[in-house]
DNA sequence: CACTGTATGCTTACGCCGTAAACTACCCAC
DNA sequence: GTGGGTAGTTTACGGCGTAAGCATACAGTG
């Protein structure tokens, strides 16, 4: 017969690492352990994979890729546009938050990387961005989505924070850290929270667009020169 | 004689490792190589640190703290105040790009780590902000940070970006990605982009404490509900 | 002085890792 | 059948972090 119904194959391989890694994270997933899953030896694997960067190169093509394959129709408003996928994208890494120290840490780019930079590029250009805006406001966008959303996807959950945090939480360090402790308790949503930043960005954004002196606040003061 | 001019110990151990990354970048931090550099077997070092983990960690936070040991004064305005430490943290990120890999991916919090996150959330509430958005915004600020920075220091430079980059630079891939094509070139200046980021993240902060709705946009749709 | 406890560094070893190289088993076209 | 390609295996190399035990050298006590 043809092969075999379990015969591996590079989306086999690819599946079965997703899988792996879904589980019980990125640390678990070696050549060898991957073998095994799949009911092989570890080397049989590089019949199919050039090799393990090569495989984690093609795992953050796949997540990359469901960030925009229903990307908004051209024909709406940048900013509803920029907006789903900000929020695709983070309710994505929000559901694989190992695939965030992946993507976050890989500066390869893949197909699906181009085609998430130029969803993002031609929302802006469309949106009436110069190109020299629209380079800046492409950067903004990934460096929130990406950056942002990794601080979430990463922030320590309070079992693994330690004995400090737990003693911040109950009000123990608040003559060291008065700040922190009145506001460590505040309500927390990350969904909510990132909504937050979305806008903040977008509307940032329409500022610059709308030629607002870009570094200089309200106040005519500018932050950059008072600090360097 | 007490212990020899060159005797081991935790902190020559820490400066070790920060001079041996910094030569050589992170990956080439093994125990038994930080050893030989130290003129020393890899098993001794563990007398000094009690495992690479730690010493990881040790390092993160020697890195945090020099971003807040010239916090500006109290007496400043909250946006100096901020702008101060993003600026601040942003350009020791870029000096030590590694920093950016260990930094961002390790959610441990030290005492730098939590000096730092006082330095932030007592400038936003010095500055009226209530604790609940003193506390989104302790977020807000770290994420642009470690977020925008980080995806700044890593950003692949052309050497590395590989054929389909160089593709776009010479313009061979307009079709298919025309509005990255159209942008590619704008000059690009890190400084002055994380600039922009800092005011947008600043005054976009200040929309906040004047009680702006916060996931509306100017046009009253919520982006939020318009995607999810 | 000898004696002993402690601190420091070394040696060896274990079980992981990614993967190069050579080998076997099979299946298909001629 | 038989030669060639394909899929999977075996073995091995050089690396990793670190557990366990050993050697040395010094300090303090009698």
């Amino acid at each position: 017969m043809t092969p075999p119904r379990d015969a591996l194959s590079y989306d086999r391989v690819l599946q079965a690492a997703l899988a792996l890694v879904d589980a019980h994270g990125l640390e678990a997933l070696s050549m060898r352990r991957l073998g095994t899953e799949l009911g092989v030896e570890a080397m049989s694997l590089y019949r199919h994979v050039p090799s393990k960067d090569a495989l984690l190169d093609a795992m953050v093509d796949a997540i990359v890729q469901s960030w925009i394959d229903e990307t908004p129709s051209t024909a709406d408003d940048w900013r509803a546009r920029l907006s789903a996928i900000m929020h695709r994208a983070h309710r994505a890494l929000l559901e694989r938050p190992w695939a965030v120290d992946l993507v976050t840490v890989r500066p390869r780019v893949g197909d699906a990387r181009l085609r998430y930079a130029e969803a993002i590029t031609t929302a802006l250009l469309d949106g009436g961005f110069t190109p020299q805006l629209a380079h800046h406001g492409l950067h903004i966008v990934d460096g929130t989505i990406m950056g942002f959303t990794a601080q979430q996807a990463r922030r320590p959950n309070a079992a693994a924070l330690g004995d400090r945090a737990q003693a911040l939480y109950d009000g123990a360090l608040a003559d060291q850290y008065p700040g922190i402790s009145r506001t460590i308790r505040e309500h927390h949503d990350h969904h909510e929270e990132y909504a937050l930043m979305v806008d903040l960005v977008i509307e940032g954004l329409a500022r610059l667009r709308e030629g607002r002196p870009p570094h200089r606040s309200r106040s005519g003061a500018s932050y950059v020169l008072a600090f360097s």
